[in-house]
RNA sequence: GGAGGCGUCGCCUAGUCCGGUCUAUGGCGCCGCACUGCUAAUGCGGUUUGGGGCUUCAACCCCAUCGGGAGUUCAAAUCUCCCCGCCUCCGCCA
């Protein structure tokens, strides 16, 4: 939720927002003229309640006949109560839901346009150069007993995998060395319930545009996250937290589930597009003030994991028009995946300023007082980078050479093996 | 799953039976001031959160807030119902 003193002193800022992003601008004249709806239905409940409470007081004090005529008084005022009540009630009804549907102010300097005008901001590593016709990762994974797509298929349907061997052990070692990683940095280590109520879920802002990718259970009603940045960001749902204790940055292991509804014949070979897959979240509280310099160095921390699984990758910078309803500015690091001939999404950090902190109502106390504080979030490692690290090393033979960084997690192995067939 | 107990503005706690100056008691902690070589102790004042008004800011005023919701009533922390959470005992099962 935006800040409501923004809309109010400074609309024509939430206009132009709302435009970059290829969204209705009038919405902000609706919030307008329902935000003083509903202050006039305040002051007048307020006024006729502060009536009713001071004339309760004179009925316990007195008895007989003039008892009884202030009852009478009493009485009418009640249901004049009742009638402003639910004038009241209506009019932030009315208010909260215009609010809602309004998107973050993106922040100064994003791109304009969509989903193709991102801005490449730089370049790091170069696309490796094979003297033979290198092989796709499902190909690979297949060959080095990794990846088992048919099984998934059979036991579970379209989009789930098996990862088996070297597979299992090489997603076990990435996540390891993400968490080796954001644990040295200062990270607080958590596994997360991947379950989580409609609270939960609505408060992080999964349940607007993205909802038709979210798995529900409906008899427990329950949602299935499909990224811990949920668990993460409601773990401190409705609490103030001490300025002291800022920036708190989190790093989630947890499987994420995804519908992917409307991706039908999109990255249907392997696993780069699947159901079910883990990552490492990382998910910063931090003073708003602070918040620009927290999304850069969390977009270092994903740079320093990028260097360490040696891929050539691309930082860009999201375009307004592609940003999710929540974040001011997003920026993501795309792999180079050689069979593709393009760079493919291995990162993204959203900074999301105040703006998931005041729907999920996470407050910092500091000199100032109580106020929202920023949350941010970003990505260092998934199932997906396997794709990625498949393809780029490796050799003629089929085999693929193990990241130097990765082999201490890996038991020392220096390469992966084709094996000679899989059961 | 069954039975019982409990949930009060940071923590603890009075109040709930029997509705009305509860405009929620007291302690601890914390903040400010005073006093005192320093510290400690002591005294005085303050100390939930959200919203609205007023305002340069601060101060101040008003409304809501006793786990959440609904109901009864002129009036609900207090009575009724539903839900949530915690504790104890019993049953069942990884």
């Amino acid at each position: 939720m935006l800040d409501p003193r923004i809309v109010r002193d400074d609309p024509e800022s939430v206009r132009a927002s709302q435009r970059a992003r290829g969204e209705d601008d009038s919405l902000v004249d609706a919030v307008l003229a329902a935000d003083r709806t509903r202050r006039d239905a305040i002051a007048h409940y307020d006024r006729i309640r502060a009536e009713q409470k001071s004339l309760g007081r004179r009925v316990a004090q007195v008895t007989g006949e003039e008892k009884a005529a202030l009852l009478a008084h009493s009485k009418d005022l009640s249901a004049q109560v009742k009638v402003a009540e639910a004038a009241q009630v209506a009019g932030d009804a009315a208010y909260d839901e215009l609010m809602g549907r309004l998107s973050n102010v993106v922040e100064d300097g994003v791109p304009a346009g969509g989903e193709n005008d991102a801005r490449v901001l730089e370049h790091i590593g170069t696309p490796p150069e094979f003297d033979f016709e290198p092989r796709d990762h499902l190909e690979l994974g297949q060959l080095l007993g990794a990846i088992d797509t048919e099984r998934g298929v059979k036991v579970s349907g379209a989009r789930f995998y098996y990862l088996t061997g070297v597979g299992a052990l090489l997603q076990l070692a990435m996540l390891n060395l993400a968490m080796a990683q954001a644990v040295e940095a200062g990270f607080i280590p958590v596994v997360p319930p991947v379950l989580v109520k409609p609270a939960a879920m609505e408060g992080t802002g999964f349940l607007g545009q993205a909802a038709e990718n979210v798995y529900r259970l409906p008899d427990e009603d329950l949602y299935l996250v499909g990224t811990s940045e949920v668990p993460l960001a409601a773990y401190h749902m409705d609490e103030v937290l001490d300025a002291a204790s800022l920036p708190l940055r989190y790093a989630g292991w947890s499987t994420c589930f995804r519908r992917e509804a409307g991706t039908y014949g999109k990255d249907t070979r392997g696993i780069l597009r699947v159901h079910q897959f883990d990552k490492i979240e990382m998910f910063s509280y931090c003073a708003p003030e602070d918040a620009q310099a927290e999304h850069q160095r969390l977009l270092g921390w994903e740079k320093e994991m990028l260097a360490k699984v040696e891929v050539p990758y691309r930082v860009v910078d999201i375009a307004a028009g592609d940003l999710g309803s929540s974040a001011a500015r997003k920026y993501d690091c795309e792999a180079w995946v050689p069979t593709q001939g393009r760079y493919r999404e291995l990162t993204s950090t959203s900074n999301c300023t105040q703006f998931q902190s005041r729907r999920l109502r996470i407050r910092m106390r500091d000199a100032d007082g109580v106020r929202p504080l920023a949350t941010l979030n970003g990505t260092l490692a998934t199932t997906r980078w396997i794709v990625a690290i498949l393809e780029n090393h490796q050799q003629a033979d089929g085999s693929v050479v193990v990241p130097a960084a990765m082999r201490p997690f890996l038991g020392g192995r220096e390469v992966l093996e084709p094996v000679a067939r899989t059961p």
